[in-house]
DNA sequence: TACCAGGTAAAAA
DNA sequence: TTTTTACATGGT
């Protein structure tokens, strides 16, 4: 299946850099200049379509993923208009022109990505987080798995998350997550503060998952994870330069980009990694 | 070989 | 209340 995108900015390579930027991820797999990804027993594949091509709707399952995993929620004028006013930002947006930030489709997923990344570097988590997909997942397409269903996990010992390389903290953290009787999906309708609240009474879930959720998963406008050192170290870079950011004063950078502090986070990250402007 | 990497909770001070 | 420590792995 090829997709091509919507109207509006939208640069496929940028949009999907962060799939190739740390690993080959399972759950998300690049191959040959396409992403891959199960939906339900399905493989779908995502690739840049030629200017005009003929291209197949996509039905009610599949579209809101493809949409969320190449960006597709995002509006960028808005926020090119804002940059404009900026002298850091009109640079990013310029070099990173048409990159829209993707965004992870299943919330219980999105979480257990988070644990996984905890303290450790982007790399270790993947390559962790690929055992659990391949031991426990689901569909096996071509390239891409089935992240492992919730009650799947929720079977599991923490044993069984220990031999696959995770602390025995985040086993049971993961664990406590997929036993919880939270409803994942329904912190969508509710505010950030809300969301922060409930998440963050679970064990192993703080500020950084719970902004990260927010900001990949909900794609809330305003959320900015100052506690992540990628970002702190980004803005440093490209706003103070020479220095160490705190996470408070990282945090306190946070409110020029109001309310794009999202996007604003995503362009930093991704004009770091790709040594834009 | 060390040391660091897109945190969190619990112990110690 | 604030600071320090343990955690397991992958990359350099």
């Amino acid at each position: 299946m090829t997709l091509l995108p919507v109207a509006g900015p939208y640069s496929f390579e940028l949009s999907t850099e962060r799939f190739r930027a740390f690993g080959n991820d399972l759950a998300n797999a690049w191959h040959e200049g396409a992403l891959y990804r199960v939906v339900g027993a399905r493989e779908l594949r995502l690739a840049e379509a030629p200017r005009g091509a003929e291209v197949a709707p996509l039905d009610a399952e599949t579209r809101p993923v493809a949409e969320a995993v190449l960006g597709l929620r995002f509006e960028l004028e808005p926020f090119y208009a804002f940059a404009a006013g900026d002298g850091i930002l009109v640079g990013l947006v310029e070099a990173l022109d048409g990159f829209r930030p993707p965004l992870s489709p299943e919330p219980f997923e999105t979480l257990v990505t988070s644990i996984s990344a905890q303290q450790v570097s982007l790399r270790a988590a993947i390559a962790i987080r690929n055992r659990l997909v391949e031991r426990y997942g689901g569909f096996r397409g071509e390239h891409a798995v089935g992240f492992p269903a919730r009650d799947t996990i929720a079977r599991l010992s923490e044993d069984d998350l220990f031999a696959l390389g995770y602390s025995r903290r985040k086993a049971q953290y993961i664990l406590a997550l997929a036993r919880s009787d939270l409803d994942l999906g329904a912190l969508g309708a509710l505010p950030d503060e809300e969301v922060h609240t409930l998440l963050r009474a679970l064990p192993g879930i703080g500020e950084w998952t719970v902004d990260w959720f927010l900001a990949r998963h909900l794609a809330r406008p305003r959320s900015w994870p100052a506690g992540d050192l990628a970002l702190r170290r980004a803005v440093a870079r490209f706003y103070r330069p020479g220095e160490d950011l705190s996470i408070e004063e990282t945090r306190a950078m946070g409110d020029r980009f109001d309310p794009f502090q999202n996007l604003t986070a995503h362009y930093l990250l991704t004009g770091a990694r790709t040594a834009a402007a």
